[in-house]
RNA sequence: GGCCAGGUAGCUCAGUUGGUAGAGCAACGGAUUGAAAAUCCGUGUGUCGCCGGAUCAUUCCCGGCCCUGGCCA
């Protein structure tokens, strides 16, 4: 490919999203009637920022709004792809910023809500949009992954990003090999192109609510969701996935709930055990979603009890959104 | 009631021929820029059922008791 170093910048950099209410928080916190209330208010659609809420099919696992909330606030970016389509954080950038740009032509606001720390990350603070996964190119490195080993792979890729391979863990191959096909391609590192990402906006360009919730009461809230996921049939949405598509692509099939589903359909996890298991696993996600949110220092917690009422969340928000927008602080 | 087997981490269990204990899973902390609901790294959180005895020393040996499962009445 030709590659120009002068324009690459500009073409391959995507900045925040600028001008937009945010609404995040653990899986299971209550976002989407919050979310609801909030537009409603603020004469926003929601922009949702969902990794898996993206694939058509896939609605009972992945909570998504239904027919019924989407048609009280219109919803963007949700069935925007087939199960067996590869999407990724820059599609979904790409898109946000494309649909933000349309519902503002239109004269309402944005609000962009839902879980997926990465994404959240890159709206909030820009994105390297940088070349697309070579899959050829990533299978040829893990082949030798397997004949040379983790040190061989690391000295690799120490040759064309030093910076970056002191700071992966000798283990975490994927960042590794996604080092080495950017610097292949880019003809610079990885680590030159990320510099520029660390540095929160502005509050009053981007006001970004967290939601915080006790932790053993958002455990009690995920097995009652999980129970009431499997009563409602996720075990035939994913056969329903099963016949229609033949296969879920690799990116879909790791959802939780999805995940679990299909090793149980291919024998490799005991009906018993699957609820379990999709309880653990939504867990844990939980848990690396709050480690996400405590590291961009941008975000402000609300405390959701179990006495907080929808009405009154959505009310004390709305105003300190539009506070934070009009308000310009010296910082 | 009698005879067996067992009671060790949140769960399932291993173990110490006596020197106060470990695996898996779970949990917790962290990393994270084209797979992110993924992936990678780190941490043992414990009256070893209870009471007594022997011993320099016991979770381990001895006695009693409690609990669980099985078999026999």
């Amino acid at each position: 490919m030709n590659f120009d170093p002068t324009t690459f910048a500009a073409e391959w950099t995507k900045p925040p999203l600028l001008g937009c209410y945010y609404l995040t928080g653990p899986t299971c916190s209550g976002k989407t009637p919050l979310a609801i209330e909030l537009a409603k208010r603020l004469d926003a659609e929601i922009l949702s920022l969902d990794s898996m809420a993206v694939y058509r099919g896939m609605d009972i696992g992945t909570a998504k709004p239904s027919v019924a909330q989407q048609q009280m606030v219109k919803h963007h970016l949700i069935d925007i792809a087939d199960p067996t389509d590869s999407f990724s954080v820059s599609c979904y950038v790409e898109a946000a910023h494309a649909c933000a740009e349309d519902i503002r032509r239109r004269g309402k606001k944005v609000l962009v809500a839902g879980g997926t720390p990465l994404y959240l990350k890159c709206l909030l603070r820009g994105l390297f949009i940088g070349p697309p996964a070579d899959w050829e190119f990533r299978n040829s490195i893990n082949e030798d992954l397997k004949v040379y080993g983790p040190e061989a792979l690391k000295a690799r890729l120490a040759q064309v990003d030093p910076l970056l391979a002191h700071r992966l863990h000798l283990h975490d191959s994927r960042r590794m090999i996604r080092g080495l096909e950017v610097a292949r391609v880019t003809g610079r590192p990885l680590s030159h192109w990320q510099e520029q990402f660390d540095n929160p906006a502005p509050r009053k360009f981007a006001p970004v609510a967290v939601l915080r919730l006790d932790r053993a009461w958002l455990h009690e809230r995920i097995n009652i969701r999980v129970e009431q996921m499997l009563a409602q049939g996720l075990l035939a949405e994913v056969e329903q996935l099963l016949a229609q598509y033949g296969d879920l692509g690799h990116t879909a099939a790791q959802a939780v709930g999805y995940r679990e589903m299909l090793q149980q359909i291919r024998g490799e996890l005991l009906a018993t055990e699957t609820m379990d298991k999709i309880k653990a696993h939504t867990r844990q996600f939980a848990r690396r979603q709050e480690i996400w949110f405590r590291g961009l220092k941008e975000l402000e917690p609300l405390v959701v009890t179990a006495e907080s009422q929808v009405d009154d969340m959505a009310q004390h928000l709305a105003s300190w959104y539009t506070e934070q927008m009009e308000t310009p602080r010296p910082e």
